[in-house]
RNA sequence: GGUGACGUGACCGAGUGGCUAGGUAGAGGUCUGCAAAACCUCCUACGGCGGUUCGAAUCCGCCCGUCACCUCCA
């Protein structure tokens, strides 16, 4: 039984679907307005293996990650020009074209690190009414207010009212008060400081605008997710999620919101937050500047990596610690990813082997029954229970808390056990064929399907035909016409035909 | 200041009070035409000081150190 940590409720709690057995799953996904970096990828990641696992347990899944492509406000206050439009300005082009140039970014990045599209992928700007109709509920419930063509949501009231915000990060309104940062006072529209904007007036100069019953204007910085999630999740939820750097405000703000609305709900059953990237201890941050972007880092070298690293190993890396664990980035650490994710790869290989084998049976009885006196069948009991176990384990650390490092850490543990059976037919004949092929099974399914680690090519077709070529030649120069055949006839195999010509030796894609 | 984490062997990184985490690197060995891979063995650590306990990396206290959130951030 898969349990999740719930940062609501601060501890493990075991999943249970609201509507079993569908599962409506939202994360908090990208702003539009620059290249992703490392950090911006280990949600997506963990969300991936959440939704694939999830999957795997026979529920059926919604999973939604939005696209932010609005109403992010580039200063402290609720003032100041929306990220989209400063970059826009910047490249002097559309709004909307920055956002849909980082969106293909986006996806072909995260189709990279093999993160399955989500099943919505909707776009803030393209619920502007959903995200109105919110705010006149919270506003028809009394806790938000209107301001010279913005609208703000009365904290302190809703507070009062028993509902407690800053449950979710657990602070108390008091000290909220308390520690209100000088810098952002004069913000004389809002009643309490630790209001926040629902809906902001456009100034003159803003690009991005809509008309609401307020005057022409835009989302504030949290309602997206509420009313998208409320549009395709319904009022609840089962997981909501993001790194632990949204909890809040952005987190703390939505349950807001949709407890202030029609909703009623804290919006999510779950709330899942995955921890941080880390560069030497610090946390990566584009503010900071010592992020690592995606693009770069699979080229590389980097900032602070002196090579690339491909995004198989990248994704296996991060999913070599726990979520909730803070990951730190070094070249030292990828390398070593890298090999551990190689051999993973190398045993999807061997499997195939081993599976080919079982299934001719004979093969295998033969090699396995051979030893043995006359009519005497090898006992298995304790094989088979020792490949069970090993199994069994890789599920073990799913289900607590999603935690892949210790499903990692057993499918070596497998891998071993697998590479042992291999090795000699005296080890293949402890075990059952049926054994063997569950655990076969068992460890494609986690590794490709679940953990979603797939097998990079790192072989150059280019450089094993110019090789193969070499071959040719040097067999026809001696005259193995027997060889050469063989080799122009896998050549042609593969749709690819060799041209003798006077310069040498070339080749050509086949035209039939 | 408030809230919350964390300090594990050369490196990364799991650890639910007693049972080998795992990966990488290193040493030795088996296998091998040479290698590689694989397998076996070794290197067996928990910031410090106290405490609870038959027993603590794991619980409690104090101290030292690091980080995150409290402002847009995955």
């Amino acid at each position: 039984m898969l349990t999740l940590y719930n940062t609501l409720t601060r501890k493990k709690e075991e999943f249970q679907p609201v509507h079993p057995p569908q599962v409506g799953v939202y994360l908090c996904g990208p702003t539009v307005y620059s290249e992703a970096h490392l950090g911006n990828a280990r949600g997506p990641v963990v969300f991936d293996v959440l939704t694939r696992y999830l999957r795997h347990l026979q529920y059926q899944v919604r999973y939604v990650r939005n696209i932010t492509d609005v109403g992010h406000l580039e200063s402290d206050a609720d003032t100041g020009e929306d990220k989209m439009e400063k970059a826009a300005r910047a490249a002097r082009i559309e709004p909307m074209q920055v956002a849909q140039h980082f969106t293909n970014r986006y996806r072909q990045h995260m189709l990279g690190l093999g993160c399955l599209p989500p099943d919505i992928e909707p776009q803030a700007s393209g619920h502007i009414i959903e995200q109105i109709q919110v705010i006149e509920e919270i506003i028809a419930n009394g806790l938000a207010y209107e301001v010279n063509g913005s609208v703000y949501f009365d904290v302190p009231k809703y507070d009062e009212e028993g509902k407690r915000y800053g449950k979710l990060s657990n602070r108390s309104i008091e000290d909220q008060m308390a520690n209100t940062r000088a810098g952002l006072e004069g913000q004389s529209e809002k009643r309490s400081p630790l209001d926040f904007a629902l809906w902001k007036k456009a100034s003159p100069e803003h690009i991005m605008r809509w008309p609401s019953p307020w005057g022409e204007g835009f989302p504030g910085w949290h309602l997206e997710c509420s009313a998208m999630s409320r549009k395709y999740l319904g009022d609840l939820s089962d997981i909501h999620g993001g790194g632990l750097d949204l909890m809040f405000p952005h987190h703390e703000c939505e349950i807001a919101q949709s407890q202030g609305s029609h909703s009623h709900t804290d919006e999510a059953r779950f709330w899942v937050h995955n921890n941080m990237i880390t560069v030497n201890g610090t946390k990566m941050s584009k503010s900071l500047g010592n992020f690592v972007l995606l693009g770069d880092m699979f080229k590389g070298p980097t900032g602070p990596l002196a090579f690339g690293y491909s995004p198989m190993v990248v994704r296996f890396f991060l999913l070599q610690a726990h979520y909730r664990s803070p990951v730190d980035v070094s070249d030292d650490a990828l390398q070593a990813a890298r090999k551990g994710y190689r051999k993973l790869m190398n045993g999807l290989r061997l499997l195939d082997r081993l599976t080919a084998d079982s299934l001719s049976g004979e093969v295998i009885r033969d090699r396995t029954v051979a030893p043995l006196a006359e009519g005497r069948q090898p006992d298995t009991a304790a094989g088979d229970a020792e490949l069970r176990k090993l199994v069994a384990d890789v599920f073990v650390g799913l289900n607590d808390d999603l935690n892949t490092a210790r499903a990692i850490a057993s499918l070596f543990n497998l891998l071993r056990k697998f590479n042992t059976l291999a090795a000699t037919t005296a080890a293949m004949a402890t075990v059952s064929s049926a054994a063997l092929s569950e655990a076969v099974d068992a460890y494609r399914a986690v590794v490709s399907d679940i953990l979603g680690l797939q097998d990079e090519p790192r072989a150059n077709a280019e450089e094993l035909l110019k090789l193969t070529l070499e071959f040719y030649t040097e067999a026809k120069a001696e005259k193995a016409y027997d060889k050469v055949d063989v080799i122009r006839a896998a050549l042609k195999s593969q749709g690819i035909v060799i041209k003798d010509t006077k310069a040498g030796v070339e080749w050509a894609y086949s035209e039939e």
